[in-house]
DNA sequence: GATCCTTTGAAGAAC
DNA sequence: GTTCTTCAAAGGATC
């Protein structure tokens, strides 16, 4: 199971080597090249062309090819360097010494001249960082906090939702801005505003307690007995937490009480369907809270996701309706995808979230493990809250709550008839390619191929289960049901399917087509080390598919 | 409007 | 212990 230690992530990195992220040698033969980025650029596209109309030619290019799938790479070393010396000198500074969690990026402190002053015992810095992290953290002295040369917009203050965050913001998203690419000093967004303005007045006001996290499911006896999960920091950071009266409390807004951090987490989370709704289940500007008024479970039409306290008064309902539905906690990759996909979708012209997933799923793996870290450790840290609001709750209970999925019927029905698999035919692109640059910031988008997830988190699972390990995800899996797999000492036992999917097994590998030139090179990182010997242990099979578009012919 | 697709990871069931 | 299945998010595509 992908946790990480829970003393602190010390571990990290110290008894695995630590692959060198840059091969030198491959940017000095690249460099020599001298070849521009455009070229490169059309170099790889014209490749990758190649290897779907022809798969047969691709496979000793591709090697040679990888290295130009970076023609940034100067720059982004620069740029890697600027924030490993932002870095150094941010921890020279004292002010996040030693952090428990090095995976935690103080690094992206993007500002330090954030217009949320603080005026408690922090220092600018250190409040900047808290208000940017854990934006509820103040919440109760947030009347205390306003400051008038931060004015809140009031478009974001009046729409952006304090609990349900806006669409393509993780609403853990304070929690993990591990870049500063996601955080605008000028304009921050509402939710990590200490006030919110009201929308008829326009006067700042202290945030609604029900604003800050409507609902929560905790009797309040219980609240007092949550460990929080993020007290490492709280703690380590010298901030009182919030005082959780031992033996509960009697609090209209048990949210106030909830502290912060774990507030965020859950108001942004966590099905509203379990909470006693507050007295007014509506915004205080009338609208309906986002997160009252959560997407719930599309499956579920029965007007589940509709607040208690919105729905009639008839409560002709069956128990079973009625029992609310908790989601399952995100894990790592689903924060990271929720952080990225944005960035994904502005960096390319792609909508269609199969192909910004297939794009996440490979930059996951090329992340490096410490980047992973932070999402395995939040991904825990959600598991972890998740079962102190919810004890009972097993996984096992959402099972069914979704229709049907149509693989299930997959093992011996072929999907012809209703909704025949698009073909994947190769199209190429019409649209304008995603062009935009990568991030200069040395983001995740522009990581260079880094050791792979699995090899590099210490928190990476055995890929148990043949989806699971996929290194090459825009890749055909190949023919066959084969798992080969690779264990490197200390390292995680990594199966690499050589085969279909189990549970999707009959699948077209690409039911549809993802073009190609609509992926910035950066989006196709290259194969890890380790994935490259993987790649490389199985040429001849990657060699007849190696980024085939072509549907895997149903059986 | 409902479902599929696609990704990884977690959890539970089944073996 | 291993394998398999389901669900979590997202939104365009498809039925």
């Amino acid at each position: 199971m992908p946790q990480l230690n829970g003393g602190g992530g010390d571990d990290l990195g110290a008894n695995d080597e630590m692959i060198p992220f840059k091969d030198e040698g491959e940017q000095e033969e690249k460099i020599s090249e001298n070849v521009s980025a455009e070229r490169d650029l059309d170099d790889v596209k014209s490749s990758l062309v190649n290897e779907s109309e022809n798969n047969s030619s691709s496979s000793d290019s591709e090697a040679e090819r990888r290295p130009q799938t970076r023609p940034d790479s100067e720059s982004y070393e620069k740029t890697r360097d600027y924030f490993s010396e932002a870095l150094r000198r941010q921890q020279d500074g004292g002010l996040f010494k030693s952090p428990h969690y090095p995976g935690y990026p103080f690094l992206m402190i993007p500002d330090l001249t954030n217009p949320y002053i603080s005026n408690g015992s922090l220092s600018p810095s250190a409040r900047t960082y808290l208000q940017m992290k854990w934006p509820l953290l103040d919440v109760p002295t947030s009347a205390g906090i306003k400051d008038s040369r931060s004015p809140t917009p009031g478009h974001l203050s009046n729409k952006v939702p304090v609990v349900q965050h806006a669409h393509h913001v993780h609403p853990l998203t304070p929690l993990i801005t591990y870049s500063n690419e996601h955080f605008s000093p000028g304009t921050p967004p509402s939710h990590l505003s200490p006030e919110i303005l009201d929308p008829k007045t326009g006067i700042p006001r202290t945030p609604h307690p029900s604003e800050l996290s409507p609902y929560y499911p905790l009797s309040p006896g219980a609240v007092g007995s949550i460990a929080h999960p993020l007290s490492w920091f709280m703690q380590q950071q010298g901030q009182p937490m919030y005082s959780i009266p031992p033996g509960g409390f009697r609090h209209p807004y048990p949210a106030l009480a909830m502290n912060a951090s774990m507030s965020s987490l859950v108001s942004s989370r966590f099905s509203p369907h379990m909470v006693t709704p507050p007295p007014h289940s509506l915004h205080q500007t009338g609208i309906p809270h986002p997160a009252i008024v959560s997407p719930a479970i599309k499956q579920e039409p029965s007007g589940d996701n509709i607040s208690p306290s919105m729905k009639s008064p008839v409560p002709a309902k069956k128990d079973e309706d009625k029992k609310p539905h908790i989601k399952k906690p995100l894990n790592a990759f689903m924060l990271y995808m929720k952080e990225m996909r944005a960035k994904v979708v502005a960096e390319c012209t792609l909508k269609e979230s199969a192909a910004i997933n297939q794009i996440l799923g490979r930059r996951w793996h090329s992340l490096s493990r410490e980047e992973q870290a932070k999402y395995y450790e939040l991904a825990r840290k959600e598991r972890q809250l998740h079962s102190q609001l919810y004890p009972g709750w097993s996984a096992r209970d959402n099972y069914g709550k979704r229709k049907k999925r149509k693989r299930e019927n997959k093992p011996d029905s072929k999907p012809e008839g209703k909704r025949t698999k698009k073909q994947c035919v190769q199209y190429l692109p019409s649209e304008k390619m995603c062009d935009s640059p990568a991030s200069s910031h040395g983001s995740m988008l522009d990581s260079p191929a880094t050791p792979s997830a699995a090899l590099a988190s210490p928190a990476a699972p055995a890929a148990t289960h043949s989806e699971q390990a996929q290194p090459l995800s825009l890749t055909t899996k190949p023919e066959g049901r084969m798992q080969h797999h690779f264990s490197l000492p200390g390292k995680p036992t990594i199966s690499i399917p050589i085969g279909t999917s189990s549970s999707q097994s009959n699948t077209p590998i690409l039911t549809r087509p993802i073009p190609f030139t609509s992926l910035h090179p950066s989006m196709l990182s290259p194969p890890s080390p380790f994935h490259q010997a993987a790649l490389h242990s199985h040429h001849s099979l990657f060699q007849s598919q190696p980024l085939s578009l072509v549907t895997k012919p149903t059986e």
